[in-house]
DNA sequence: TTTTAATTTATAATGATTCTAAATAAGTGT
DNA sequence: ACACTTATTTAGAATCATTATAAATTAAAA
């Protein structure tokens, strides 16, 4: 099974049309090593014209939806994605707007000693902001 | 000493001339007992038209930068603030948009134990989002 | 009071994202 | 292989938050 059947799978396993711009789109985005960080510019700029800015976004949040894509909480004007989508947490470089994985390994269990009467924790995100230490 | 007065000194203090406009806005903001979270939109309903749309953004920014307000993470297609700057937490609901103040007493000290060379940490945000437990 | 620079403002511009509606293509059944 | 149904793609328009512009106003200093 080469890689693109992979990526067919993967759509049509989660009732998703294995398109040919879905496939460019998983090949972008899922055959790497580490995790890849990235705003719908940056997606589109790999993509390189092929695709609609348009089917981007709609795959982006159709992958979001699906739980292919995480989508990262930043005060930024752009959202940020990010290929893991297990539990873990982000250094934000505000000197370059860039965004770093912490592993939950790397962060000890945060612990909150608060809880909302009818409300269940979805999920616990740290972001860590960093600068220039000079 | 009256409230007005107060406002006034805040903002030659820090600079900022003390225009008419803005101690509208420091009362709108900072007469409060509670913290109050807003955006631009939700600040503009309380300001009920009589301050143009690009001065409030002009001061919330002003007021940012000075250190009065804090903007907050959140994935989002608006900007959110607060008007607690120290160092504190949030609780964000899903299913209603609202944030919750979580004291730094309620979280257990976040402790990462990686470092990236060259940078200092600057904050360490923890956003802890909730929903409807039905 | 005069002066100067900061501020306010309406409006235009920008940029990210979503919407629209027509054309196309995937997957199903024959 | 073929037709059918429905999802998807797409260009372009629309929307919404935010910033820029540039002229009029005003705060604060001289």
């Amino acid at each position: 099974m080469n890689n693109n059947d992979s990526f067919i799978q993967k759509l049509r396993s989660s009732g998703l049309k294995a398109t040919a711009q879905r496939i460019e789109i998983c090949k972008v985005l899922f055959n790497r090593d580490k995790t890849f960080h990235f705003t719908i510019y940056d997606l589109s700029k790999f993509l390189n014209k092929k695709i609609s800015l348009a089917t981007i976004y709609n795959t982006v949040n159709a992958f979001k939806k699906k739980g292919y894509l995480k989508e990262i909480s930043i005060n930024s004007d752009k959202s940020y994605y990010d290929t893991n989508v297990s539990n873990h947490h982000h250094f934000f470089n505000e000197s370059t707007n860039e965004l770093i994985d912490l592993h939950n390994k790397d962060v000890e269990k945060v612990k909150i000693k608060k809880n909302i009467p009818g409300k269940k924790i979805k999920s616990i995100e740290v972001l860590v902001k960093i600068e220039n230490s000079n």
